[in-house]
DNA sequence: ATCAATTTGTTCGTATGTATT
DNA sequence: GAATACATACGAACAAATTGA
């Protein structure tokens, strides 16, 4: 496999300004063979060649596009196009929640009231899709939630597949893999709260079928009290466990240290 | 400087499965010595002295933080910690808009969709926050616009800086890295459009001063109306963009082609 | 303004682990 | 199991950029 079908010529090895544009070459050649997600990339060396820098510089250029996830490594396989998701937004999201303590507490707020949003940002288009239909699986969803529920069970997945299932109608990408991704960051950082009142987990699933029932009778406005609904003993938790922690280290403001300098 | 101050012992060089612990260790440095952004960080030499590994993997676990702006590099001088922004969302959305022709539309409506779900969103707690207040500086931004807009000149700096601004009271650093993430997405792939007309330009500007007003009588309601307003020129673009490519090629989708295989 | 020191950027060669055939 | 293709990792050397004396 070749880079392009006549072998370009040997490329004058500029040895100025590579390594940010290495990985900006690459993304380059992704668009201009318009290749798309799976599809296979030449091998590092090869890339290499073709762009006229060493195999060094290419794995930096590959790392950076990976974490990007715009390519995806199979070890000792080959590389190939990645699936242009919103990972990186998510380890971020979660790296900056897990920066302190109360920053865990602050990123679940904010993280909170972006999945509000979203939510109800598309009740129109959602309501408008579900409108007289029937839907057994979300509604099994719900059960198996309810049902776990009342057995002291957790229903993490089944709540992901939920909201997951939910919006699959919608024909919009990026509001489908953004609610994705702060539903994880979500589910990463809220094990630090309280546990929940079996109470309020009740809500939280019969929220569920309330925002079921809603979209199917074509309801935006019920769509959206129940959204609010559901998200209420988590806006709840949060409160609380931020009133906690200020109440435990009111003088916890450590100031600023070093910041900047370097000897 | 020295990562901790007794010199770790040697460590064991485990050469398995460095390369994506690296990034992480690097990371949990950061987390264990509470380091904030702008914080310099050892050298690579000292990294990998001091985890264990290469100068090269440290390299390509630095450039995945980087790309993930959880670290920054200064080209002869030193690393530092990143801004911990949504920059990475930034580009890969443009990448992903930069795919395919018709993509560039696609991303256009669905940011748009985000942009609006977003700033409805806020709606509640903004008009709080500015109810009864007098805003010169935001005001004087939309005298800007709506000169330059009368003079037939762009003024996409004085639209950044309207809505940074618009959003900066709000506490939730989410939400205001989220909405800039997405205008920048949005400015980037908006140039691809039909020029829009003087009135819908008009419309635009005249928009953002409702908007204001609006938030200053604490008027939630009227806000959320401005908003819509706001973005109506633009998404009857897309809508017209979006016809015309359909019908300049109907059957201009190639399927699926060579999707995963190698050989 | 020049020079030296420090640090990141780039390259090459080589050895090793891993997945596919 | 063997062969092959490929990614992973290391280390040493040199280039380029930045800072400060």
């Amino acid at each position: 496999m070749s880079i392009s079908q006549e072998a370009r010529p040997p490329l004058p090895r500029r040895r100025r300004q590579t390594g940010w544009s290495t990985a900006e070459e690459i993304k380059g050649f992704i668009r201009d063979e318009g290749l798309t997600p799976g599809d296979p990339l030449p091998t590092e060396a090869e890339l290499g060649d073709a762009l006229g820098v060493s195999r060094s510089s290419v794995r930096e250029a590959i790392r950076t596009l990976e974490s990007l996830d715009i390519v995806k490594v199979r070890h000792g396989y080959g590389t190939y196009v990645g699936g242009l998701s919103l990972a990186p937004l998510v380890s971020g999201l979660i790296f900056r929640g897990s920066l302190n303590q109360d920053g865990s507490f602050r990123t679940l707020r904010e993280v909170l009231q972006v999945r509000i949003a979203l939510d109800l940002g598309v009740a129109d288009e959602l309501s408008q899709v579900y409108r007289g239909t029937t839907n057994d699986e979300l509604r099994e969803l719900v059960d198996e939630m309810r049902r776990r529920s009342h057995a002291g069970e957790f229903f993490t997945d089944q709540d992901g597949e939920f909201h997951r299932r939910l919006l699959s109608p919608l024909d919009n990408t990026i509001v489908r893999q953004l609610v994705g991704a702060f539903w994880e960051v979500h589910t990463c950082v809220v094990p630090m709260l309280a546990i929940p009142t079996s109470a309020a987990i009740d809500d939280t699933v019969e929220a569920h079928e309330h925002m079921l029932s809603a979209l199917e009778e074509g309801d935006s406005l019920a769509y959206q009290e129940a959204v609010i609904q559901h998200y209420a003993p988590l806006q709840r938790s949060i409160e609380l466990a931020v009133a906690a922690a200020r109440d435990a280290a009111p003088l916890a403001d450590p100031g600023v240290v070093s910041a900047g300098e370097r000897g």
